[in-house]
DNA sequence: TCAACATGTGACGGTTACGTGACAACTGTC
DNA sequence: GACAGTTGTCACGTAACCGTCACATGTTGA
Protein backbone atom coordinates (compact mmCIF):
# COMPACT_ATOMS: atom_id res chain seq x y z
CA UNK A 1 0.00 0.00 0.00
CA UNK A 2 1.76 3.05 -1.27
CA UNK A 3 -0.57 5.27 0.68
CA UNK A 4 -0.43 3.43 3.95
CA UNK A 5 1.74 6.07 5.52
CA UNK A 6 -0.58 8.86 4.49
CA UNK A 7 -2.81 9.70 7.42
CA UNK A 8 -6.44 8.70 6.99
CA UNK A 9 -9.14 11.14 8.02
CA UNK A 10 -12.74 10.13 8.55
CA UNK A 11 -15.28 12.92 8.16
CA UNK A 12 -18.67 12.42 9.76
CA UNK A 13 -21.35 14.91 8.76
CA UNK A 14 -24.90 14.60 7.54
CA UNK A 15 -24.64 17.49 5.12
CA UNK A 16 -23.29 16.32 1.81
CA UNK A 17 -22.09 19.77 0.83
CA UNK A 18 -20.03 19.94 3.99
CA UNK A 19 -18.59 16.50 3.36
CA UNK A 20 -17.56 17.47 -0.13
CA UNK A 21 -15.98 20.69 0.98
CA UNK A 22 -13.97 19.16 3.79
CA UNK A 23 -13.05 16.16 1.73
CA UNK A 24 -11.73 18.35 -1.07
CA UNK A 25 -9.64 20.49 1.23
CA UNK A 26 -8.21 17.67 3.24
CA UNK A 27 -7.25 15.77 0.14
CA UNK A 28 -5.61 18.91 -1.17
CA UNK A 29 -3.65 19.02 2.05
CA UNK A 30 -2.38 15.52 1.39
CA UNK A 31 -4.60 13.33 3.53
CA UNK A 32 -6.56 10.27 2.57
CA UNK A 33 -10.23 10.77 3.29
CA UNK A 34 -13.28 8.62 3.93
CA UNK A 35 -16.71 9.93 4.79
CA UNK A 36 -19.78 8.89 6.75
CA UNK A 37 -23.20 10.47 6.89
CA UNK A 38 -24.36 9.19 10.25
CA UNK A 39 -23.23 7.42 13.37
CA UNK A 40 -23.73 3.91 12.04
CA UNK A 41 -21.73 4.58 8.93
CA UNK A 42 -19.07 6.16 11.10
CA UNK A 43 -18.80 3.14 13.36
CA UNK A 44 -18.59 0.91 10.35
CA UNK A 45 -15.93 3.01 8.70
CA UNK A 46 -13.89 3.10 11.87
CA UNK A 47 -14.02 -0.67 12.20
CA UNK A 48 -13.13 -1.24 8.59
CA UNK A 49 -10.67 1.50 7.81
CA UNK A 50 -9.12 2.42 11.14
CA UNK A 51 -8.72 6.14 10.50
CA UNK A 52 -6.10 8.17 12.31
CA UNK A 53 -8.24 11.22 12.83
CA UNK A 54 -12.01 11.54 12.99
CA UNK A 55 -13.80 14.80 12.30
CA UNK A 56 -17.09 14.37 14.04
CA UNK A 57 -20.00 16.72 13.59
CA UNK A 58 -21.95 17.45 16.72
CA UNK A 59 -25.35 17.37 15.06
CA UNK A 60 -26.14 14.05 13.48
CA UNK A 61 -29.37 12.26 12.68
CA UNK A 62 -30.21 9.28 14.89
CA UNK A 63 -27.20 9.05 17.16
CA UNK A 64 -25.83 12.39 18.31
CA UNK A 65 -22.19 13.18 17.69
CA UNK A 66 -21.67 12.96 21.40
CA UNK A 67 -23.03 9.44 21.53
CA UNK A 68 -21.06 8.41 18.48
CA UNK A 69 -17.96 9.77 20.11
CA UNK A 70 -18.64 7.75 23.22
CA UNK A 71 -19.16 4.60 21.22
CA UNK A 72 -16.10 5.19 19.09
CA UNK A 73 -13.94 5.60 22.12
CA UNK A 74 -15.21 2.27 23.37
CA UNK A 75 -13.96 0.40 20.33
CA UNK A 76 -10.34 -0.61 19.90
CA UNK A 77 -9.83 1.16 16.59
CA UNK A 78 -11.79 4.21 17.69
CA UNK A 79 -9.74 4.53 20.82
CA UNK A 80 -6.59 4.89 18.81
CA UNK A 81 -7.93 7.62 16.60
CA UNK A 82 -7.92 11.26 17.53
CA UNK A 83 -11.47 12.57 17.58
CA UNK A 84 -12.09 16.20 16.77
CA UNK A 85 -15.60 17.32 17.55
CA UNK A 86 -16.99 19.88 15.12
CA UNK A 87 -19.78 22.01 16.44
CA UNK A 88 -21.82 25.05 15.61
CA UNK A 89 -22.35 25.74 19.26
CA UNK A 90 -19.71 27.53 21.15
CA UNK A 91 -21.02 27.22 24.67
CA UNK A 92 -18.42 26.17 27.14
CA UNK A 93 -20.62 23.39 28.45
CA UNK A 94 -20.59 21.73 25.06
CA UNK A 95 -16.87 21.99 24.87
CA UNK A 96 -16.56 20.39 28.25
CA UNK A 97 -19.00 17.64 27.43
CA UNK A 98 -17.22 16.94 24.19
CA UNK A 99 -13.87 16.58 25.86
CA UNK A 100 -15.35 14.59 28.70
CA UNK A 101 -16.80 12.11 26.32
CA UNK A 102 -13.34 11.36 25.07
CA UNK A 103 -12.93 13.77 22.20
CA UNK A 104 -9.34 14.85 21.78
CA UNK A 105 -10.05 18.24 20.40
CA UNK A 106 -12.89 20.58 19.68
CA UNK A 107 -13.42 23.06 16.90
CA UNK A 108 -16.22 25.56 16.57
CA UNK A 109 -17.94 26.67 13.40
CA UNK A 110 -17.24 28.84 11.60
CA UNK A 111 -13.63 27.84 11.21
CA UNK A 112 -11.18 28.34 8.44
CA UNK A 113 -9.87 25.46 6.42
CA UNK A 114 -6.39 26.45 7.52
CA UNK A 115 -7.34 26.09 11.14
CA UNK A 116 -8.98 22.76 10.55
CA UNK A 117 -5.96 21.37 8.80
CA UNK A 118 -3.68 22.68 11.50
CA UNK A 119 -5.83 20.93 14.08
CA UNK A 120 -5.75 17.70 12.20
CA UNK A 121 -1.98 17.89 11.92
CA UNK A 122 -1.57 18.77 15.59
CA UNK A 123 -3.72 15.84 16.64
CA UNK A 124 -1.93 13.49 14.32
CA UNK A 125 1.27 14.24 16.14
CA UNK A 126 -0.25 13.09 19.37
CA UNK A 127 -1.53 9.78 18.17
CA UNK A 128 -0.82 6.76 20.23
CA UNK A 129 0.64 3.68 18.70
CA UNK A 130 -2.15 1.60 17.29
CA UNK A 131 -3.41 -1.36 19.23
CA UNK A 132 -5.18 -4.57 18.38
CA UNK A 133 -8.87 -5.14 17.85
CA UNK A 134 -11.08 -8.08 18.76
CA UNK A 135 -12.68 -9.20 21.96
CA UNK A 136 -10.54 -9.21 25.07
CA UNK A 137 -10.28 -12.12 27.46
CA UNK A 138 -8.60 -12.35 30.81
CA UNK A 139 -9.33 -15.43 32.88
CA UNK A 140 -13.05 -16.05 32.72
CA UNK A 141 -13.80 -12.44 31.97
CA UNK A 142 -14.61 -11.47 28.43
CA UNK A 143 -15.15 -8.03 26.95
CA UNK A 144 -16.54 -7.62 23.48
CA UNK A 145 -16.09 -4.08 22.18
CA UNK A 146 -18.45 -4.57 19.27
CA UNK A 147 -21.46 -5.73 21.20
CA UNK A 148 -20.41 -3.65 24.16
CA UNK A 149 -20.80 -6.68 26.32
CA UNK A 150 -18.98 -8.05 29.32
CA UNK A 151 -19.35 -11.58 30.62
CA UNK A 152 -17.85 -13.53 33.46
CA UNK A 153 -18.25 -17.23 32.94
CA UNK A 154 -21.80 -17.50 31.67
CA UNK A 155 -23.01 -14.42 33.47
CA UNK A 156 -23.59 -11.22 31.52
CA UNK A 157 -22.46 -8.23 33.56
CA UNK A 158 -23.84 -4.75 33.27
CA UNK A 159 -21.33 -1.92 33.32
CA UNK A 160 -21.71 1.81 32.89
CA UNK A 161 -19.81 3.47 30.04
CA UNK A 162 -16.95 4.62 32.21
CA UNK A 163 -16.46 1.28 33.89
CA UNK A 164 -16.66 -0.41 30.52
CA UNK A 165 -13.84 1.70 29.17
CA UNK A 166 -11.91 1.26 32.39
CA UNK A 167 -12.17 -2.49 32.18
CA UNK A 168 -11.23 -2.32 28.53
CA UNK A 169 -8.06 -0.42 29.30
CA UNK A 170 -7.08 -2.82 32.06
CA UNK A 171 -7.81 -5.89 29.96
CA UNK A 172 -5.94 -4.70 26.93
CA UNK A 173 -2.65 -5.30 28.61
CA UNK A 174 -3.16 -7.91 31.32
CA UNK A 175 -0.63 -7.64 34.08
CA UNK A 176 0.44 -4.15 33.22
CA UNK A 177 0.17 -1.73 36.09
CA UNK A 178 -1.63 1.44 35.12
CA UNK A 179 -1.08 4.54 37.16
CA UNK A 180 -4.17 6.51 38.04
CA UNK A 181 -2.97 9.26 35.76
CA UNK A 182 -2.55 6.93 32.84
CA UNK A 183 -6.04 5.58 33.38
CA UNK A 184 -7.49 9.06 33.55
CA UNK A 185 -5.79 9.85 30.29
CA UNK A 186 -6.89 6.66 28.65
CA UNK A 187 -10.41 6.27 29.98
CA UNK A 188 -11.56 9.78 30.62
CA UNK A 189 -9.62 11.47 27.84
CA UNK A 190 -6.96 14.10 27.86
CA UNK A 191 -7.36 17.75 28.67
CA UNK A 192 -9.61 16.96 31.53
CA UNK A 193 -8.85 17.59 35.12
CA UNK A 194 -10.32 14.99 37.42
CA UNK A 195 -9.23 13.95 40.86
CA UNK A 196 -7.13 10.81 40.67
CA UNK A 197 -9.08 9.35 43.57
CA UNK A 198 -12.05 9.12 41.25
CA UNK A 199 -10.21 6.26 39.61
CA UNK A 200 -10.27 4.42 42.92
CA UNK A 201 -13.99 4.81 43.19
CA UNK A 202 -14.58 3.48 39.71
CA UNK A 203 -12.24 0.58 40.26
CA UNK A 204 -14.23 -0.16 43.39
CA UNK A 205 -17.49 -0.13 41.46
CA UNK A 206 -15.98 -2.23 38.74
CA UNK A 207 -14.77 -4.76 41.28
CA UNK A 208 -18.18 -4.89 42.89
CA UNK A 209 -19.78 -5.78 39.59
CA UNK A 210 -17.09 -8.29 38.64
CA UNK A 211 -17.39 -10.00 42.00
CA UNK A 212 -21.19 -9.91 42.11
CA UNK A 213 -21.41 -13.49 40.89
CA UNK A 214 -18.57 -14.74 43.03
CA UNK A 215 -15.06 -15.56 41.92
CA UNK A 216 -11.66 -14.06 42.53
CA UNK A 217 -10.90 -10.37 42.38
CA UNK A 218 -9.30 -9.99 38.95
CA UNK A 219 -8.00 -6.51 39.64
CA UNK A 220 -4.76 -6.16 41.53
CA UNK A 221 -4.04 -3.05 43.53
CA UNK A 222 -0.38 -2.13 43.50
CA UNK A 223 0.15 0.12 46.44
CA UNK A 224 1.89 3.34 45.49
CA UNK A 225 1.61 2.55 41.81
CA UNK A 226 -1.86 1.84 40.48
CA UNK A 227 -3.99 -1.03 39.26
CA UNK A 228 -3.49 -4.04 37.03
CA UNK A 229 -5.60 -6.84 35.61
CA UNK A 230 -4.79 -10.44 36.44
CA UNK B 1 10.59 16.04 46.52
CA UNK B 2 12.13 17.92 43.65
CA UNK B 3 14.08 15.03 42.26
CA UNK B 4 15.00 14.46 38.67
CA UNK B 5 11.79 12.56 38.03
CA UNK B 6 9.70 15.62 38.74
CA UNK B 7 8.73 17.16 35.43
CA UNK B 8 10.51 20.39 34.59
CA UNK B 9 8.51 23.27 33.18
CA UNK B 10 10.14 26.21 31.44
CA UNK B 11 8.11 29.40 31.48
CA UNK B 12 8.97 32.03 28.90
CA UNK B 13 7.41 35.43 29.44
CA UNK B 14 8.77 38.96 29.49
CA UNK B 15 6.49 40.08 32.30
CA UNK B 16 8.01 39.32 35.65
CA UNK B 17 4.65 39.34 37.40
CA UNK B 18 3.37 36.71 35.02
CA UNK B 19 6.47 34.60 35.56
CA UNK B 20 6.05 34.77 39.31
CA UNK B 21 2.38 33.86 39.16
CA UNK B 22 2.83 30.89 36.88
CA UNK B 23 5.90 29.75 38.71
CA UNK B 24 4.09 29.79 42.01
CA UNK B 25 1.13 27.84 40.75
CA UNK B 26 3.12 25.25 38.88
CA UNK B 27 5.37 24.66 41.84
CA UNK B 28 2.31 24.26 44.01
CA UNK B 29 1.14 21.64 41.55
CA UNK B 30 4.34 19.73 42.05
CA UNK B 31 6.44 20.70 39.09
CA UNK B 32 9.97 21.98 38.95
CA UNK B 33 10.13 25.35 37.27
CA UNK B 34 12.70 27.44 35.44
CA UNK B 35 12.01 30.77 33.79
CA UNK B 36 13.24 32.83 30.89
CA UNK B 37 12.44 36.42 30.00
CA UNK B 38 13.19 36.32 26.29
CA UNK B 39 13.92 34.04 23.41
CA UNK B 40 17.65 33.88 23.97
CA UNK B 41 17.28 32.95 27.60
CA UNK B 42 14.74 30.39 26.60
CA UNK B 43 17.01 28.74 24.07
CA UNK B 44 19.79 28.69 26.62
CA UNK B 45 17.58 27.18 29.29
CA UNK B 46 16.36 24.53 26.94
CA UNK B 47 19.88 23.55 26.01
CA UNK B 48 21.07 23.47 29.60
CA UNK B 49 18.09 22.13 31.49
CA UNK B 50 16.15 20.11 28.97
CA UNK B 51 12.65 20.93 30.22
CA UNK B 52 9.75 18.57 29.62
CA UNK B 53 7.18 21.26 28.93
CA UNK B 54 7.65 24.81 27.69
CA UNK B 55 5.06 27.50 28.32
CA UNK B 56 5.79 30.03 25.63
CA UNK B 57 4.29 33.48 25.60
CA UNK B 58 3.32 34.75 22.20
CA UNK B 59 4.54 38.28 22.75
CA UNK B 60 8.23 38.49 23.46
CA UNK B 61 10.81 41.23 22.97
CA UNK B 62 13.31 40.68 20.16
CA UNK B 63 12.37 37.22 18.94
CA UNK B 64 8.64 36.55 18.79
CA UNK B 65 7.21 33.51 20.51
CA UNK B 66 6.50 32.09 17.12
CA UNK B 67 10.11 32.39 16.07
CA UNK B 68 11.34 31.00 19.37
CA UNK B 69 8.99 28.07 18.91
CA UNK B 70 10.40 27.40 15.48
CA UNK B 71 13.97 27.54 16.73
CA UNK B 72 13.22 25.35 19.73
CA UNK B 73 11.72 22.69 17.56
CA UNK B 74 14.94 22.72 15.57
CA UNK B 75 17.13 21.82 18.55
CA UNK B 76 17.48 18.29 19.89
CA UNK B 77 16.34 19.06 23.43
CA UNK B 78 13.59 21.37 22.23
CA UNK B 79 12.15 18.71 20.01
CA UNK B 80 11.66 16.46 23.00
CA UNK B 81 9.73 19.06 24.93
CA UNK B 82 6.05 19.83 24.57
CA UNK B 83 5.52 23.46 23.67
CA UNK B 84 2.38 25.20 24.84
CA UNK B 85 1.84 28.59 23.26
CA UNK B 86 0.26 31.15 25.56
CA UNK B 87 -1.44 34.04 23.89
CA UNK B 88 -3.71 36.95 24.61
CA UNK B 89 -4.97 36.91 21.09
CA UNK B 90 -7.68 34.54 20.18
CA UNK B 91 -7.71 35.07 16.46
CA UNK B 92 -7.78 31.83 14.68
CA UNK B 93 -4.93 32.75 12.37
CA UNK B 94 -2.65 32.89 15.39
CA UNK B 95 -3.81 29.52 16.61
CA UNK B 96 -3.17 28.06 13.23
CA UNK B 97 0.26 29.61 12.92
CA UNK B 98 1.13 28.44 16.41
CA UNK B 99 0.17 24.86 15.78
CA UNK B 100 1.74 24.76 12.37
CA UNK B 101 5.00 26.04 13.72
CA UNK B 102 5.23 22.95 15.85
CA UNK B 103 3.58 23.98 19.08
CA UNK B 104 1.92 21.02 20.74
CA UNK B 105 -0.83 22.95 22.36
CA UNK B 106 -2.28 26.39 22.53
CA UNK B 107 -3.92 28.23 25.39
CA UNK B 108 -5.61 31.60 25.23
CA UNK B 109 -5.63 34.23 27.94
CA UNK B 110 -7.50 34.54 30.14
CA UNK B 111 -7.30 30.97 31.34
CA UNK B 112 -7.84 29.36 34.71
CA UNK B 113 -4.95 27.95 36.64
CA UNK B 114 -6.72 24.61 36.71
CA UNK B 115 -6.92 24.59 32.94
CA UNK B 116 -3.28 25.50 32.59
CA UNK B 117 -2.19 22.73 34.91
CA UNK B 118 -4.48 20.30 33.17
CA UNK B 119 -2.89 21.24 29.87
CA UNK B 120 0.60 20.85 31.23
CA UNK B 121 -0.27 17.43 32.65
CA UNK B 122 -1.97 16.34 29.47
CA UNK B 123 1.03 17.28 27.40
CA UNK B 124 3.37 15.57 29.80
CA UNK B 125 1.44 12.34 29.54
CA UNK B 126 1.47 12.56 25.80
CA UNK B 127 5.19 13.13 25.95
CA UNK B 128 6.08 10.18 28.09
CA UNK B 129 4.24 7.15 26.85
CA UNK B 130 4.59 4.51 29.51
CA UNK B 131 8.12 3.34 29.14
CA UNK B 132 7.70 -0.38 28.83
CA UNK B 133 10.58 -1.51 30.92
CA UNK B 134 12.42 -4.73 30.44
CA UNK B 135 12.25 -7.32 33.17
CA UNK B 136 15.35 -7.69 35.31
CA UNK B 137 16.76 -11.07 36.25
CA UNK B 138 19.44 -11.96 38.73
CA UNK B 139 19.77 -15.62 39.59
CA UNK B 140 16.28 -16.98 40.18
CA UNK B 141 14.93 -13.58 41.08
CA UNK B 142 12.92 -11.73 38.52
CA UNK B 143 11.57 -8.18 38.64
CA UNK B 144 9.15 -6.92 36.04
CA UNK B 145 8.74 -3.14 36.15
CA UNK B 146 5.77 -3.27 33.82
CA UNK B 147 3.60 -5.50 35.95
CA UNK B 148 5.35 -4.40 39.13
CA UNK B 149 5.91 -8.00 39.99
CA UNK B 150 8.73 -9.83 41.74
CA UNK B 151 9.15 -13.58 41.64
CA UNK B 152 11.69 -16.00 43.03
CA UNK B 153 11.47 -19.29 41.25
CA UNK B 154 7.74 -19.85 40.97
CA UNK B 155 6.87 -17.87 44.06
CA UNK B 156 5.37 -14.42 43.70
CA UNK B 157 6.79 -12.11 46.33
CA UNK B 158 5.05 -9.12 47.76
CA UNK B 159 7.11 -5.98 48.23
CA UNK B 160 6.17 -2.52 49.37
CA UNK B 161 6.85 0.39 47.03
CA UNK B 162 10.14 1.34 48.62
CA UNK B 163 11.50 -2.19 48.72
CA UNK B 164 10.40 -2.68 45.15
CA UNK B 165 12.38 0.33 44.02
CA UNK B 166 15.30 -0.69 46.20
CA UNK B 167 15.42 -4.14 44.64
CA UNK B 168 15.09 -2.58 41.23
CA UNK B 169 18.09 -0.38 41.82
CA UNK B 170 20.19 -3.28 43.08
CA UNK B 171 19.17 -5.55 40.25
CA UNK B 172 19.74 -3.00 37.58
CA UNK B 173 23.46 -3.32 37.98
CA UNK B 174 24.25 -6.71 39.48
CA UNK B 175 27.52 -6.77 41.34
CA UNK B 176 27.74 -3.03 41.69
CA UNK B 177 28.25 -1.91 45.25
CA UNK B 178 25.88 0.87 46.18
CA UNK B 179 26.67 3.18 49.04
CA UNK B 180 23.80 4.00 51.35
CA UNK B 181 23.90 7.55 50.09
CA UNK B 182 23.65 6.44 46.49
CA UNK B 183 20.68 4.24 47.31
CA UNK B 184 18.96 7.03 49.18
CA UNK B 185 19.51 9.18 46.15
CA UNK B 186 18.26 6.60 43.74
CA UNK B 187 15.40 5.04 45.64
CA UNK B 188 14.14 7.82 47.85
CA UNK B 189 15.02 10.71 45.56
CA UNK B 190 17.33 13.66 45.73
CA UNK B 191 16.91 16.47 48.22
CA UNK B 192 15.49 14.22 50.87
CA UNK B 193 16.79 14.00 54.35
CA UNK B 194 16.67 10.51 55.69
CA UNK B 195 18.96 8.66 58.04
CA UNK B 196 21.28 6.37 56.12
CA UNK B 197 20.53 3.63 58.64
CA UNK B 198 17.06 3.51 57.19
CA UNK B 199 18.61 1.86 54.16
CA UNK B 200 19.83 -0.94 56.41
CA UNK B 201 16.35 -1.51 57.72
CA UNK B 202 14.86 -1.70 54.26
CA UNK B 203 17.59 -4.00 53.04
CA UNK B 204 16.79 -6.17 56.03
CA UNK B 205 13.10 -6.25 55.17
CA UNK B 206 13.90 -6.94 51.56
CA UNK B 207 16.15 -9.82 52.54
CA UNK B 208 13.47 -11.24 54.77
CA UNK B 209 11.01 -11.30 51.90
CA UNK B 210 13.50 -12.69 49.40
CA UNK B 211 14.47 -15.46 51.81
CA UNK B 212 10.92 -16.23 52.90
CA UNK B 213 10.69 -19.17 50.51
CA UNK B 214 14.20 -20.41 51.18
CA UNK B 215 17.24 -19.96 48.99
CA UNK B 216 20.48 -18.05 49.23
CA UNK B 217 20.74 -14.45 50.33
CA UNK B 218 21.15 -12.60 47.04
CA UNK B 219 22.17 -9.34 48.68
CA UNK B 220 25.79 -8.95 49.68
CA UNK B 221 26.78 -6.56 52.45
CA UNK B 222 30.08 -4.87 51.81
CA UNK B 223 31.33 -3.70 55.12
CA UNK B 224 32.23 -0.05 55.15
CA UNK B 225 30.85 0.47 51.69
CA UNK B 226 27.26 -0.59 51.15
CA UNK B 227 25.23 -3.30 49.43
CA UNK B 228 25.35 -5.19 46.18
CA UNK B 229 23.25 -7.74 44.36
CA UNK B 230 24.57 -11.15 43.34
C1' DT C 1 40.83 -9.52 75.23
C1' DC C 2 38.76 -5.34 74.83
C1' DA C 3 37.15 -1.12 72.86
C1' DA C 4 35.31 0.96 68.84
C1' DC C 5 32.72 0.65 65.14
C1' DA C 6 29.52 -1.37 61.56
C1' DT C 7 25.59 -3.88 60.66
C1' DG C 8 21.17 -6.74 61.76
C1' DT C 9 16.64 -6.49 63.51
C1' DG C 10 12.38 -6.30 66.56
C1' DA C 11 9.29 -2.86 68.10
C1' DC C 12 6.67 1.37 67.88
C1' DG C 13 4.21 5.59 66.66
C1' DG C 14 3.03 8.43 62.79
C1' DT C 15 1.68 8.85 58.22
C1' DT C 16 -0.12 7.65 53.89
C1' DA C 17 -2.69 5.20 50.53
C1' DC C 18 -6.58 2.76 49.66
C1' DG C 19 -11.61 0.95 50.05
C1' DT C 20 -16.09 2.43 50.44
C1' DG C 21 -20.69 4.38 51.76
C1' DA C 22 -23.05 8.65 51.15
C1' DC C 23 -24.38 12.47 48.46
C1' DA C 24 -25.41 15.93 45.00
C1' DA C 25 -25.45 16.94 40.14
C1' DC C 26 -26.85 15.52 35.92
C1' DT C 27 -28.97 12.55 32.11
C1' DG C 28 -32.33 10.41 29.60
C1' DT C 29 -37.00 8.03 30.13
C1' DC C 30 -41.55 7.40 30.89
C1' DG D 1 -42.03 16.12 36.89
C1' DA D 2 -41.00 11.80 39.25
C1' DC D 3 -37.77 8.25 38.49
C1' DA D 4 -33.82 5.23 37.82
C1' DG D 5 -29.06 5.23 36.29
C1' DT D 6 -24.55 7.20 36.11
C1' DT D 7 -20.88 10.22 37.56
C1' DG D 8 -17.39 12.87 40.38
C1' DT D 9 -16.33 14.25 44.99
C1' DC D 10 -16.01 13.91 49.76
C1' DA D 11 -15.35 11.97 54.44
C1' DC D 12 -14.19 8.43 57.25
C1' DG D 13 -12.13 4.10 58.74
C1' DT D 14 -8.56 0.90 58.21
C1' DA D 15 -4.55 -1.52 57.01
C1' DA D 16 -0.19 -1.13 54.97
C1' DC D 17 3.85 1.15 55.04
C1' DC D 18 7.58 4.07 56.63
C1' DG D 19 11.41 6.06 59.37
C1' DT D 20 13.51 5.94 63.72
C1' DC D 21 15.12 4.12 67.82
C1' DA D 22 17.22 0.77 70.85
C1' DC D 23 19.50 -3.05 71.47
C1' DA D 24 21.72 -7.33 69.68
C1' DT D 25 25.20 -9.17 66.98
C1' DG D 26 29.25 -9.21 64.26
C1' DT D 27 33.82 -7.36 62.76
C1' DT D 28 38.08 -4.88 63.08
C1' DG D 29 42.43 -3.46 64.93
C1' DA D 30 45.57 -2.84 68.77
Amino acid sequence: MADADTPLVLIVDDEVAQLALLSYNLKAAGFRVVTAKDGDEALLAVAEQGPDVILLDWMLPRLSGLEVCRQLKATPSGRDAAIIMVSARSEESDRVRGLETGADDYIVKPYSVAELIARVRANLRRLRPTATGQALEVGDIRLDPDSHRVTRGEQVLHLGPTEFRLLGALMERPGKVWTREALLDRVWGRDIYIDTRTVDVHVGRLRKTLLSQGGEDPIRTVRGAGYAMG
